[in-house]
DNA sequence: GGTGGGATTAGCT
DNA sequence: GCTAATCCCACCA
């Protein structure tokens, strides 16, 4: 018995939602078809106190999302080709969010290949902009609701065990420990180890 | 008005 | 391991 998730989930501290949406599904409904994915890696970031945020430095075009009501999406475009998803959470004005950075694609698989170009489940979602690049959002999609008909994430009572990093690519505040992930799962993302000293 | 670097990825060596 | 791809924005002048 699954139970999509409401607004007094989101409505909390990003460093509390993050670890709590780990083992959630993430699910998107279109004319053409039905995506689910588990959420297996995140990341959370705490806004306007938070230096590695895109928050930090106040309220932008760029980051306006992240300031409005939790439980919406904040996608944003990075390194000139890629797009990165976020989930707002707190309150309005706070400027928190959680990064999705894994999934385990469980439906909607063949659409998510397409996408990707590759056959592997495993190299579907195990990276921020893999992920949303195989669910096809894009740019036009900042701001969407996960409160309405087309996207939500509901709880299907899994109860992972969670490990907890320092986050990945970024230059200050690194030594947080505010990457979550799913401990020993095969979906999580593989940070470069030459650059990044995490699990 | 110019510029440096980025919450990354894939492909080559 | 290294680096190109490629756009936007924050920051400095």
């Amino acid at each position: 018995m699954s139970k999509r998730l409401g607004e007094s989930f989101y409505r909390r501290d990003a460093s509390v939602v993050a670890p709590a949406l780990l083992g959630k599904v993430l699910v998107l409904q279109s004319d053409q078809e039905t995506m689910r994915a588990r959420i297996v890696e995140v990341e959370a970031y705490l806004g306007e106190r938070d230096e590695a945020s895109h928050a930090f430095r106040g309220r932008t075009l760029r980051n306006d999302v992240m300031f409005g009501p939790p439980g919406h999406i904040y996608i944003y475009f990075t390194y000139g080709m890629h797009f990165c998803m976020n989930i707002v959470t707190a309150k309005v004005g706070e400027g928190q969010a959680v990064l999705l950075r894994a999934l385990e694609p469980l439906g909607g698989i063949a659409a998510m290949i397409e996408r990707r170009q590759t056959n592997a489940i495993t190299n579907l979602c195990n990276g921020p902009a893999k992920l949303v690049q195989a669910l096809g959002l894009g740019r036009s999609d900042n701001g969407r609701s996960l409160l309405g008909a087309q996207m939500w994430i509901e709880d299907d009572d899994y109860r992972p065990q969670v490990t907890a990093s320092p986050r990945v690519g970024i230059s200050k505040a690194v030594d947080l420990p505010l990457r979550f992930f799913i401990t020993g799962s095969e979906f999580v993302s593989k940070p470069n180890k030459s650059r990044y000293n995490v699990p």
